[in-house]
DNA sequence: TTGCGTGCAAAGGTTTTGCATGGCA
DNA sequence: TGCCATGCAAAACCTTTGCACGCAA
């Protein structure tokens, strides 16, 4: 049985915070310094605390940089569709594709491997690609 | 153009140790524990060093878990076809796959998007899988 | 001889833990 | 009232940096 959740001020301002920005990845430094500048403070015990929670609950996507931690709320609709992420310039694309479910298919019957949708998937996109085929 | 590379003791017991275990994730402290038992000593810097020069030269793949870095040499067979990681057992599968390819030929000229075939994609076994399925 | 590589000690920076207090239900 | 959540300070941890010395070419 799950224990029992409480409500607090810090959790739902986290938690905002998260959902408002879905297209990003945030650091806790970045979540400390928002809500400082709603004239509101919160422990970084807390943030760290409770980011661990939901990513727990599987509910962040999570990247590592120079040894910080930057966590993406996944909201609902994004379970729904695919992700790539330039590994240059950052953006991530969402995308439907069918041809991808496909080969979700694919590999899950013939090579018995359940890929989870949930990770992001890396390489260029195609300014960056053009970018990098310049300077060659 | 590029400096000159001295060879040393140090980096040829590192990198023969990378490379006869392209099939794991080593820490850094893997690697000085393995170079011990040689009854040998490498200074933590050089590892470090080393390993980050490794990684700039897009020669290793790089996985973190609570807070330390795991390596893995990118063997030049594994640059031919691609991966699958069992996000539960940490099973790595190698696998080539036509409709693999396709999907990455799609995704590059319909969304316009490369690929890295470099990373590695999650997912779950079947073996972990079934496993999981039966503590619902 | 040149300048890259090594290794010790110290510093750096993020994340976690201990513990007392606060506050939701 | 019971128990989860918070927050401060301190600890823990891995990784990087500074600097002098070693060593390959």
């Amino acid at each position: 049985m799950d224990k029992t959740e409480y409500k607090t001020d810090q959790r739902e301002l986290i938690i905002e915070f998260l959902k408002n920005n879905t297209d990003k990845y945030l650091s806790v430094d970045d979540i400390e310094k928002h809500i400082f500048k709603l004239n509101k403070k919160i422990g970084l015990t807390t943030i760290y605390r409770f980011l661990n929670k939901l990513e727990k609950e599987n509910k962040l996507r999570i990247e590592i940089n120079n040894h910080t931690k930057y966590y993406q709320y996944i909201s609902d609709e994004c379970r729904n569709h695919f992700h790539l992420k330039c590994e240059d310039c950052g953006k991530i694309i969402h995308f439907e594709c069918e041809e991808f479910i496909k080969m979700i298919d694919h590999i899950e019957t013939e090579h018995k491997f359940s890929i989870d949708s949930k990770f992001v998937i890396y390489g260029l996109c195609l300014d960056c690609k053009n970018r990098k085929g310049e300077c060659r």
